[in-house]
RNA sequence: GGGUGCUUAGCUCAGCGGUAGAGCGUCGCCCUUACAAGGCGGUGGUCGUAGGUUCGAUCCCUACAGCACCCACCA
């Protein structure tokens, strides 16, 4: 083995043999359990989220797999119609084209080129995160099968009743030309104006006041509402009023919608381009006049000289008109919430356009079938609300329900060229005609089509198809295989449907309602079955003050560059490359320089993924620090270093270990327990999802239980081994031999239980490992999960270790506190204690020799040969007796002093220590546990306590104050012994 | 307006009814033959505020304050 731990050698070749050799795809034995991916955007790059949404997943497959789960990980992409095709209108565009100038067909050709190129840039990036994904049944929500499913749930769902055509108000983004849904909407609070304007009352002096943030659309009002109880109004309900700039004239009408106490009581009604306004004038049958063509610029429905005009030009002139005019009453600034497109940021103008819906609203149809509501929201929502399915962490399920509680029809028709085409033709009357294809739609049709049939042109939601994605990757609707575009067979529905539902979904919250809601309504609907039982939602990765990653702050990381490093320059040349405005290029740039004057250290995957694990914990954010990263990478480093320990110290056996070690050293037992006690824990975090204690576990176990003391007390044992073989005694030979056998197991076996968060660090030095514990398998990938009821546990080693702990530590402190080289060897005498602690002293003397660099005891005896140990089991190697013990009344040396339980563990003063500090040791030591004395004994005092707390917390009490007492019985001691 | 979180050591976070923890940072001593990406030891907190429940509250309840996020919005 390298001396250190290098990432980038070992971690180039474990992937690739992983996939090879099929470890990735389901076993076909045991339970199903299947992790859906949430397919990323074709067009997407990997970003810290994906790294750690992703790891996330990975861990919980490569647990499960191990565990003996028929495990898969069902992997694919995204089409995401808007940003796909944008990105091929940007290249268009710097030819000077546009998509129409290539026609449909040639468009959406030339994006599947782009997708052919471009499109597998993220799931190449996925696999250097180390993920154990099924690429061989990698999907594309374009691919024929995903397609077919679109198709077949398009026209059951329409031919049912739940999909419907209609004219209606929809969000439309007028840069995109598309409309979107309520969900790609983003409110955003912007500095604008009120303006008041007033409109004269026809036959009156009278005349009302509205205020509105949009002037402009006073060309497309029809009314002007007031409250039916608003009684300064009373008396103009039903009057007319003369609509300004217009020739029209409006009515005054009263609706509760409004509020009276807001600014003068009086609204004007656009019910074209506001969704209140709509509402309004439906409940008035007002006719709506949409005065905006699709570019958002004033269409002919308005007066002549505002026509052509873009809405913000024609705000102007409106106002400039009003003021003219004398009806401009007032202008005052004012915070609005603007709506904003998610994808272009254009401001979204309501608009009256023929759109797609899903209904997710009406409870009974006009024939007596069942509603939307009904057939698709209610399911989706009892499928949580009876714990069906679970929320992890639980309150998630509250945004869930309240959501589909409030849900409004959903709109699934854009009008883009890259997508599912809607699969509905019109005839030249405008009938609509649904099908596979358009001599399904007329064998299907209920009246005879006029003239020819015309497809819609129109896609469908990106979301539509996602929202298939449970069912549809298993090969749904399908009766037989289904290959891919190579001819491969990805999917069989007979077969693939019993990963359905899936175990688990690791999303994250911001696609709640766009993606997890619709899965279960789709999957609900079409299969009966729930999509998944658990959905995790993972947090939101910011940088490392908690702010969100963003290019134009700088703040965004790579999670590659973590892997590989990356210097200054090339990072400030790609993180400024995409900035258009020069003063954000400079201020991304300066804080680079600042943040990373040294570029950033390689990592390595293995100490990303700890690190992602380590951070997951169930809060709802997780700021990311490169300073911890680098602290997972030195437990890697710290890892790599036990196993060369490991190896070096076993060196060459003639036959390897096999099995269980049943060792009989207090040492060996002691680790095996606490390797059971770990493996206990980690099963349990893992269930609970709690990845930050699965790896706390297993990084407190690695380092402070088996690097800090296993291997530093078996080392006694192994400095016998250097010796001349000869003079080993049988004891010796059998204490190494099942010490050996201890440490490999020990080491092979949390080598698999850090597998799951780091696979390459723990596969490479597996390789080196499991020959000497004639292992079958492999790789480590095939090993099963370690299970803790193998183990045995000895609480009397444990005991016994951690007395000698105990003295360790003590021996350590006092060379500390009291300045001692470590280097130096020290004198050792123990006082008081029981038959156990001589016991004890007596069977740990060349441990506690070696370990704590103690002069041995001159032994009467030490040229001849090491007599039989007296003590049974034998301990870490046998010890002749020792004369460390001063006994009861005689004179001890002054000394430094660690008290375990009643013993002193006394160091001699002579020439080490000063008496001065060590007396103030002393009585620091002896005032803090009077401290907690008086605690116990207030406690103990208070009768209540007594009376009412458990008995076995009274009884842990009391054992408390039994413990305090003689630990500073024995200080006290020593103290007065001191003078 | 409705909802959901968060507030614990200098920083980032666990803990959650019975002795306040980790990592990083910091301070001291050590290049001790697995590891200086290391070892050993130390410093550091009246657990946001005020009440309440309880024998006992960082933990449960109520109110308040501050900070986030989501949804809906008064023209």
């Amino acid at each position: 083995m390298e001396k250190s731990f290098e990432p980038a050698q070992i971690e180039s070749k474990w992937y690739e043999r992983w996939e090879a050799s099929g470890a990735f795809q389901p076993s076909g034995k045991g339970e199903p359990y299947c992790i859906l991916l949430p397919p990323p955007n074709v067009t997407g790059t990997l970003h810290m989220g994906h790294a750690f949404q992703q790891t996330v997943m990975d861990m919980l497959a490569r647990y499960q797999r191990m565990r003996g789960m028929n495990t898969l990980w069902q992997v694919g992409t995204d089409h995401a119609g808007i940003a796909t095709q944008k990105i091929v209108e940007n290249q268009l565009a710097v030819e000077d084209r546009t998509r129409h100038d290539l026609g449909r067909e040639a468009f959406v050709e030339r994006v599947w080129k782009w997708k052919e190129e471009s499109g597998s840039t993220i799931t190449n990036q996925m696999r250097r995160i180390g993920a154990a994904a099924d690429w061989s049944r990698e999907r594309f929500t374009m691919d024929e099968g995903l397609s077919a499913a679109v198709r077949k749930v398009f026209i059951d769902w329409y031919r049912a009743g739940l999909i419907y055509r209609g004219n209606r108000l929809v969000n439309w983004d007028p840069v995109l030309g598309t409309a979107v849904s309520d969900l790609e909407v983003n409110n955003v609070e912007r500095d604008g104006h009120m303006w008041s304007i007033r409109y004269p009352v026809v036959g009156s002096d009278e005349s009302v006041v509205v205020a509105t943030t949009r002037p402009e659309t006073m060309l497309g009002d029809v009314a002007v509402a007031v409250h039916p109880e608003d009684e300064r109004y009373a008396h103009l309900v039903g009057k007319t009023l003369k609509l300004p700039l217009t020739d029209r004239e409006i009515p005054v009408i009263a609706d509760d919608y409004v509020d009276k106490d807001f600014g003068t009581g009086c609204v004007k009604i656009t019910p074209a381009h506001d969704f209140n306004d709509y509402a309004i004038g439906q409940r008035h049958k007002l006719a709506p006049i949409t005065i905006f063509t699709l570019a958002a610029k004033v269409n002919d429905n308005a007066p002549e000289k505002y026509r052509g005009l873009d809405r913000y030009d024609a705000r102007k002139r409106v106002l400039a008109d009003l003021e003219a005019a004398g009806l401009l009453v007032e202008t005052k600034p004012h915070k609005l919430q603007v709506p904003v497109s998610d994808r272009s940021d254009a401001v979204i103008e309501p608009m009256l356009t023929d759109q797609w819906f899903v209904d997710l609203t009406s409870d009974v149809q006009t024939d007596g079938r069942p509603g939307g509501r009904q057939a698709i929201t209610l399911p989706a929502l009892d499928a949580v609300r009876s714990g069906e399915i679970k929320f992890v962490p639980e309150n998630w399920a509250t945004t869930y329900t309240q959501w589909l509680d409030n849900i409004q029809d959903w709109c699934i028709s854009r009008q883009l060229w890259w997508g599912h085409r809607i699969p509905a033709w019109y005839d030249e009357a405008g009938n609509i005609f649904v099908g596979e294809d358009e001599a399904d739609a007329r064998a299907n049709a209920t009246t005879t089509p006029v003239g020819t049939l015309r497809q819609d042109d129109d896609v469908l939601d990106t979301w539509f198809s996602s929202a298939l994605w449970p069912f549809s990757t298993m090969g749904w609707p399908a009766n037989g295989p289904v290959k891919n575009e190579r001819g491969e067979v990805v999917a069989n529905w007979e077969q693939d449907k019993i990963f359905l539902p899936s175990a688990v979904l690791v999303t994250g919250f911001d696609i709640i309602f766009f993606w997890v809601a619709r899965m279960v309504m789709a999957t609900k609907y079409f299969t009966g079955q729930i999509p998944f039982r658990e959905v995790y939602i993972n947090a939101i990765v910011r940088d490392a003050e908690g702010q969100k990653m963003s290019k134009s702050k700088g703040n965004t990381l790579d999670p590659l560059d973590l892997i590989d490093g990356i210097e200054l320059e090339p990072l400030v040349a790609k993180s400024t490359r995409s900035l258009l405005l020069p003063q954000v290029r400079e201020k991304v740039e300066k804080r680079i320089r600042k943040d990373y004057p040294n570029g950033i250290p390689s990592i390595g995957t293995d100490a990303l993924r700890f690190t992602f694990a380590a951070l997951a914990s169930y809060s709802r954010t997780i700021n990311f620090d490169i300073k911890r990263a680098e602290g997972y990478k030195a437990f890697c480093n710290k890892l790599w270093n036990a196993a060369r320990f490991a190896l070096s110290n076993i060196g060459d056996r003639a036959e390897p270990a096999q099995g269980i070690p049943q060792p009989t050293l207090e040492v060996n037992r002691w680790i095996l327990t606490r390797v059971k006690q770990m493996l206990i824990e980690v099963e349990q975090h893992f269930t609970s999802y709690r990845f930050d204690h699965v790896a706390q576990t297993l990084y407190e176990f690695t380092w402070n239980e088996l690097c800090d003391w296993y291997l530093e007390l078996i080392k006694p044992v192994f400095r016998g081994k250097s010796d001349d073989a000869d003079t080993l005694t049988t004891i010796d030979s059998k204490a190494i031999a099942e010490t050996e056998h201890t440490l490999l197991y020990v080491l092979e076996t949390v080598l698999r239980a850090l597998h799951p968060i780091t696979p390459f660090i723990t596969e490479e030095i597996w390789q080196w490992v499991a020959p000497k514990l004639a292992l079958s398998e492999s790789s480590l990938m095939q090993r099963p999960w370690p299970r803790a009821d193998e183990i045995v546990a000895d609480d009397a080693a444990t005991a016994e270790i951690e007395w000698f702990k105990n003295v360790l530590s003590g021996i350590r402190r006092i060379r500390s506190e009291m300045n001692i080289s470590p280097a130096k060897t020290i004198p050792l005498l123990f006082a008081d204690g029981d038959a156990s602690d001589r016991q004890r002293a007596n069977k740990f003397n060349p441990a506690i020799e070696f370990l704590a660099r103690v002069t041995p005891t001159p032994t009467p005896h030490s040229t001849q040969a090491i007599s039989p140990p007296s003590i049974d089991p034998p301990s870490f190697i046998p010890s002749p007796s020792v004369s460390r013990w001063i006994e009861p009344n005689t004179q001890e040396p002054a000394s430094a002093a660690a008290v375990v339980g009643s013993m002193r563990v006394l160091i001699p003063l002579a020439g080490l220590i000063d008496l001065g500090a060590e007396k103030t040791r002393l009585a620091k030591e002896i005032s803090r546990i009077e401290v907690e004395i008086k605690k116990c004994e207030g406690k103990l005092g208070n009768a209540n306590f007594v009376a009412n707390a458990p008995p076995e917390v009274v009884t842990q009490e009391r054992q408390r104050i039994t413990d305090w007492n003689t630990t500073v019985t024995a200080l006290r001691e020593q103290a007065q012994k001191l003078g």
